[in-house]
DNA sequence: ACCTGAACACCGTTCAAGT
DNA sequence: ACCTGAACACCGTTCAAGT
């Protein structure tokens, strides 16, 4: 399994180590022979991503199985923690998800059960949205605008996510349906689907109101939430 | 400046287009010429992150002159907007700040100031701490675990980010202040200072307890916060 | 079906040499 | 003080050729 070499490779010695030439001698082969089985070295940094995200899935699949793990929060208490031990296992996966210039389908699978078990739970879409972008780097170790990735290299296209979306299809009903609503919603439609600001924002109220009730000392007049 | 040649090539064609001799090329000079001015191609990464922590500070800076802003909180949520900004202009940097091996001294005056900030504000050290873990991504637009970094490539040395800390000195004050309390403190002292995976906890916590005031549908039993 | 050698266009970097 | 050419040890990748 020259995946599996790959993952060992990048575990022992950093993902800067991970190099054709090396694998293909880590695997006893010339550099060449892994392009017969591989596409290139973006399908072996994809696979890797792919990799890490079924490890995460097999560590959630077992939590399923514990019937402890029924409400919404522990189920996803239970989950994120799950990432963080298969993360800390594999160092180099977040900053690997995050730098990837197209999003792996395992991904886009992963975040659509986050979605799914905040929906049941009673959250809105438009909240379960905007809880994905508070988890931020807390569901998968890295935070980036996943639904509407800046290419690091110019070429914004605005409607690039949506459409990748839509084209999974039956394959991840709650993140179109997410989408669906949001763009109805949206107050101005030529914003896209997905303020990124307005996330933000939220995320940030979210957090200062959350510390808020740890303070020690009286607030300084006029320190009303928002 | 090289360093503006730098961060304006970045900004126009992706950080993966800033090689040494693309620089050069720009500068209308040969690329070993560069190695009179710079430290190598990581003296010129470490030299664009502190020139982004520079761009920050100077929004921050202006903000500080406006008398709205005397408040822990909006004082808090208009540097990380600024800080955001900064970050929308130079879609690279999070990244880079991310993947660096070694944190450049402006990060952390950059956190020594939110410490500041917060202790001012009736905070002790142990909860600026874990505001710091909690802000994340919001603070600089990536999210690691600052304080002990892993270097992505081993060479786990528990006590270095401490031995920097207290190098650093005078220049720091709170950020010493607070780790030398949380040391103090500490429950198991061979962790180190800094237990992340407790931070992590906490993070998560602030942010499902945040997220259930805005349930739709009433908990199902039992939902008590942890 | 699977592997390979030679070659190409790139990297960062050293070093002795130029002005 | 500042720049350079040649060279070295690396990259990822193509392609025609082997078995």
């Amino acid at each position: 399994m020259v995946l599996h070499a790959a993952v060992a490779l990048a575990d022992a010695e950093g993902i800067q180590a991970l190099t054709m030439r090396r694998l293909a001698a880590d695997l006893g082969v010339e550099a060449m022979s892994l392009y017969y089985h591989l596409r290139g070295k973006d399908g072996l940094l994809d696979g890797l991503v792919e990799a890490v995200i079924e490890e995460i899935d097999a560590a959630v699949g077992r939590l399923r199985k514990d019937p402890i793990n029924t409400e919404w929060r522990t189920l996803l208490r239970q989950r994120f923690l799950a990432a963080r031990n298969v993360m800390l296992r594999h160092p180099w996966a977040p900053g690997l998800i995050g730098s990837r210039p197209t999003i792996p389908a395992g991904v886009y699978a992963y975040y659509d059960e986050i979605v799914s078990t905040l929906v049941d739970a009673g959250f809105s879409y438009r909240i379960a949205h905007r809880a994905l972008h508070a988890f931020g780097s807390m569901a998968l170790g890295f935070a980036q605008e996943i639904f509407r990735p800046v290419p690091a290299g110019g070429s914004t296209d605005v409607d690039v996510a949506e459409a990748d979306l839509t084209a999974m299809g039956d394959a991840l009903p709650h993140l179109v349906a997410m989408v669906a609503t949001e763009a109805h919603d949206a107050a101005d439609p030529t914003l896209g689907w997905c303020d990124s600001q307005v996330e933000f924002e939220f995320t940030l109220d979210l957090l200062l109101d959350g510390l808020d009730h740890f303070r020690e000392s009286p607030p300084p007049s006029g320190s009303a939430s928002r």
